[in-house]
DNA sequence: GCAAAGGTTCGATGATCGTCGAACAAGGAG
DNA sequence: CTCCTTGTTCGACGATCATCGAACCTTTGC
């Protein structure tokens, strides 16, 4: 089953900001901005199970946030910075940044 | 009925986000954006029923998108700018760019 | 006073969402 | 080969969402 990215021209603002706007998703998308090297799902603190992981992991993908390759059993994830910054400048910089009080 | 508005440091990213995921209301904060003079929710031309466009409408207010203050039979909007750019540097101008090819 | 205009409130409906558990698939270690 | 690890798929469930129409409220204009 070969996982389909949407290419940057693709990229929907209104499918980014639904996949950014879930505290997991947000979580996740932080967590793989601080470590740029591609992690698997499972490396997440998160409290979820495995099923509903997949599923937020998916949402990310499709809305191309993210990039996923397989690798063993393993399914390694990297955020999509270039194109997001190309397709939208400021908007991951902005979201990631911590919010100010 | 006092209309609530959160304060800005009750801002939360998530609800911002999801408040700008929706096409319509994507909408109403780009057209808030071009013309700031605070304006009549019916003076913008959207698809969707009165009822509908008093639930988008509410979803920025509580969200902290936009403000809303009563006028007569009318209540005027305007965008929350200061208050976003301040606690979400960057979001606002980021989302209402257009979208580069 | 009365009617029109601008919005709200109140269900209701169908769609989507976040979450879960159970079953399954495939690579890696012994 | 056999198990363990990693992750997916498949319903299912309750919650939320976007939308609507009908009834209602308030202010404005005549």
């Amino acid at each position: 089953m070969a996982l389909h990215h949407p290419t940057p021209q693709d990229l929907e603002l209104a499918a980014v900001l639904h996949a950014l706007s879930d505290p997991q998703r947000l979580r996740i998308v932080r967590e793989l901005s601080a470590d740029p090297t591609p992690r698997a799902c499972g490396s997440f603190d998160l409290e979820i199970t495995k099923s509903t992981c997949t599923h937020h992991f998916r949402v990310l993908r499709e809305a191309g946030v993210i990039e996923q390759q397989e690798a063993g059993t393993s399914r390694l994830n990297k955020l999509r910075r270039e194109e997001l910054d190309e397709r939208f400048p400021g908007l991951l910089d902005a979201v990631l940044a911590p919010a100010r009080v």
